[in-house]
DNA sequence: GTCTATATCGCGATAGAC
DNA sequence: GTCTATCGCGATATAGAC
């Protein structure tokens, strides 16, 4: 996802090019090896070829370069409810937009998401962005539906649920081989319909 | 400006009782005047009376002095979930849990927690220590749920939409001033069973 | 209780791109 | 020239080690 096209000819330039870029895969490599927390921003910086300081002018905290990546997020799923048809309710709404951004943008990332996964789990700080990051996912839905002219709790509710069906169907996804992430989706849609029916016993 | 009237009468103790009520009280009020990035830890303990050893002797942060007070509540929700009757769905099951928290543990509490929250918002960072918070709260609630047999995906959707309701109604109750908490999370519910439904017109 | 690492950020200077 | 990315220095506060 080449967010600096460098139009890079021949001209010696001071810099390298990409340094975020640069920062965010040194950054990645470190934590990996060494951990999180037992990575400190120099060494992430030292490693990228820049300073500390630049480190930070880039991201506005340590956790911050594990976050770069799927930032359009909000934005591609608020593209899509927009593109929705009309009558929905607003479980089918969501459904409708997850259904979409499941299928379409999530297949080559399985190994890059596992990773950065294995990487959040070892860290609260790191786990509360990532719970920052979907309340901010939820947040956009809900201001879709209620643009929609849904109900503004209602909106809020069917939100939340859209984030719980998304984050618990990607977990899902990371977590096993065989299923593709629009089917855990579906099948998440389908218990969510259930959730106030006698519940058939597990086992 | 004698913040601490000590009654000193019988007991030789060596020190002030209450350290962590009293540090707790002094950021609570540093907050307030001085916002929450421009308090430092320092500040609060010579407040309390107390050396900054002692406050991270209590505090694992300094966001954690916001957040001691209802450290109980997972532990009550668990309780009442597991004095539920048997043969509930799982959203009448937390439906059950709900009310009865909400109906017993907040009356007095209204105006702590719109302080409180008045501070939250002001800081990210507080914010995320909230999202974990209602998430270890989701957490102990589906465990709950799956503790009654109901299949694990059903429990983890039941119990994000519990703490939906739960934070939602609690936001709802602190922004208002005529409704009951318990009034406002019974709306919830109610607004939740209609979501896949078609959908009145607002206005 | 003391000491210290280091995350974080403000400021001024510099080196190219345009 | 302007604009922007980077650097280098220094200051402060959090947080953990000893």
């Amino acid at each position: 996802m080449a967010r600096h096209v460098i139009t890079y000819t021949r001209t010696m330039s001071r810099w390298e090019p990409d340094a975020r870029g640069r920062l965010e895969r040194a950054a990645v490599e470190l934590f990996l090896s060494r951990g999180f927390a037992d990575t400190t921003v120099p060494e992430i910086a030292e490693r990228a070829g820049l300073t500390t300081r630049t480190f930070f002018r880039h991201f506005a905290d340590k956790r911050e370069v594990l976050f770069g990546a799927e930032a359009e997020l909000p934005g591609v799923v608020s593209g899509v409810l927009a593109d929705a048809p009309p009558g929905l309710t607003p479980l089918e709404l969501v459904e409708f937009g997850l259904t979409r951004v499941a299928a379409s943008r999530f297949d080559g990332l399985r190994e890059f998401l596992r990773a950065r996964r294995s990487i959040i789990v070892t860290d609260v700080g790191l786990q509360e962005r990532e719970l920052r990051k979907n309340a901010g996912l939820g947040d956009v839905i809900r201001n879709s539906l209620a643009s929609r002219g849904f109900d503004s709790l209602a909106a809020s509710i069917a939100a939340r649920i859209a984030v719980a069906i998304f984050t618990l169907s990607l977990d899902r996804w990371l977590d096993g081989d065989d299923d593709s992430f629009a089917s855990l989706v579906a099948e998440a849609f389908a218990t969510t319909r259930s959730i106030d029916l006698p519940q058939q016993p597990t086992k």
